[in-house]
RNA sequence: GUGGCUAUGGUGUAACGGUUAACACUGCGGUUUGUGGUACCGUCAAUGAGGGUUCAAUUCCCUCUAGCCACCCCA
């Protein structure tokens, strides 16, 4: 009794999970395509601190936003200070641009980051309180052209997946035009009001955006005639806006305007873009990721005013995406070589002849624990190896050691002290044999 | 924060309210101690917690806890 209670003591924090390794090679690739990706656009890794001043998240996400004000894991530490993880990472990147006056270098700064983001939802399907994301960040340059390339960088994320996706664009005007639209817009929801559900009435007067996106069927149906924010942007939202769409009709990407694309973040401006899943689309729209333009942000956090744009990807939705479409990832890598070993002696000197073969870069395994050659067999076969060196007394008392074809099973008896290079001979032969020719 | 569903070994499942909670996979060990991909045998391992109804609860009821799903929001 005693003993189960202990058991149920421990277990992981709700919304956090393990990544087990069978789930590895899924993340793993991912994080290949991303430095892949990074690497031709010219991005450089930048990795903050998980936690920083609550501040400097309540100033750039917003203290209005569902995020900062129910969601963050915030709390004091013993100097007194608030502190929160981040809920995102864009502001500790904007901070960092500021702090060590990246201002300086040529611009646009070109970013990304890969991590930990943490925020206090409630768990479902595709959504924890400890996530991992990766974004990229342009900073430095107001060009509607760096829209498009940073909407084309997760483009070809998911593209280099092999996952379909849709992206999802909207403008959200500037801070001239944003003004003038929402009057127009409260002007609309006057009269409509008490038609409207009990979650929307309360929008009205806080976040009058969100009516908009409401799911209730009635609020659509008042809604659907509403008032859009790119009817009503200024001449130079405007210009930006369609400037970036004939970029990506240029680079062929697959876009749709959606005026509901509105973004939970009070610091994007402009271009706001999400990625959905081709098959989810229509549906509830789990984003897989999405970003925008947030040219205030720098200046709201003590720069000098700064145009950026960014884009942040979920990679928990990711994996979990690649999955539902069934996506074949490459394995992880193998090994090549098994060395067996029976007896005391014998076993003494594969740990050196393990070494050896290390040294010379063969991908070998062992189990060296084990005593029956079954057993090690047993598990050099699950590895797939291509050979298995075989070392036992007879072996020892010959200065030998067997070396054995792991597909035919057919058996060599090799002199021990030549063994490494007539592996490595026949490894390569194989190798030669096994790639395809071109 | 609001709703709905679920809870049995490491995993996936089974058990009209009634013996020792069954089966498969996995793990570990073995099948004359030196041979894997097939077989066979053995073995470890579970009813989330607490109450109630009952002669009897894995099974019915309540509470808690956890998980999942949806809303909200987002990645």
């Amino acid at each position: 009794m005693v003993a189960n209670k202990d058991k149920k003591a421990f277990q992981l924090i709700k919304g956090m999970k393990d990544i087990m390794p069978a789930d590895q090679k899924y993340w793993q690739h991912v994080r290949n395509i991303i430095n892949k990706l990074a690497h031709q656009f010219n991005y450089q890794r930048i990795d903050t601190p998980i936690a920083e001043a609550t501040k400097l998240f309540s100033r750039s996400v917003g203290d209005q936003t569902d995020i900062v004000e129910k969601e963050m894991y915030s709390f004091k530490d013993r100097g007194d200070n608030n502190i929160s993880l981040r809920p995102e990472m864009t502001a500790g990147v904007v901070r960092a641009y500021i702090e060590h006056g990246m201002v300086n270098l040529p611009q646009p700064v070109k970013l990304f980051y890969l991590g930990p983001c943490f925020r206090y939802d409630k768990p479902q399907s595709g959504r924890q309180r400890q996530f991992w994301q990766v974004g990229w960040e342009a900073i430095g340059e107001g060009s509607p052209i760096l829209d498009a390339q940073i909407i084309n960088l997760g483009y070809k994320f998911f593209k280099d997946l092999s996952l379909n996706v849709v992206v999802q664009i909207n403008s959200l005007g500037c801070q001239e035009c944003r003004p003038v639209y929402y009057e127009v817009l409260l002007d609309f929801l006057k009269g409509k009001k008490n038609s409207l559900c009990d979650d929307c009435k309360r929008r009205v007067n806080k976040k009058p955006l969100r009516v908009l996106d409401c799911k209730e069927e009635n609020c659509q149906e008042i809604t659907a005639d509403a008032p859009q924010q790119v009817d009503h942007l200024c001449d130079d939202c405007r210009d930006h806006f369609v400037a970036t769409l004939e970029y990506l009709d240029e680079l062929e990407i697959v876009y749709n305007l959606n005026p509901k694309i509105v973004r939970g973040l009070d610091y994007y401006n402009r271009t706001c873009f999400e990625y959905t899943s081709q098959d989810n689309e229509g549906t509830k729209l789990n984003a897989l990721g999405g970003g925008g333009r947030y040219d205030g942000l720098v200046e709201e956090l003590g720069g000098r005013p700064t145009p950026a744009v960014g884009l942040a990807i979920g990679l928990e939705r990711t994996v979990r995406e690649l999955r539902h479409q069934d996506v074949k990832v490459p394995d992880v890598e193998g090994y090549d070589i098994f060395v067996a070993q029976l007896g005391k002696e014998a076993r003494k000197k594969c740990l050196n002849l393990y070494e050896n073969l290390l040294a010379n870069d063969v991908r070998v395994a062992e189990s060296f624990t084990k005593d029956g050659l079954k057993p090690q067999l047993e598990l050099a076969d699950k590895l797939a190896v291509k050979y298995t060196l075989i070392l036992g007394q007879k072996e020892m008392i010959d200065g030998t050691i067997l070396v054995r074809d792991m597909e035919g099973g057919i058996q060599e008896v090799v002199d021990f002290n030549k063994v490494i290079p007539e592996i490595k001979k026949r490894l390569k032969t194989r190798l030669v044999e096994e790639t395809p020719v071109q």
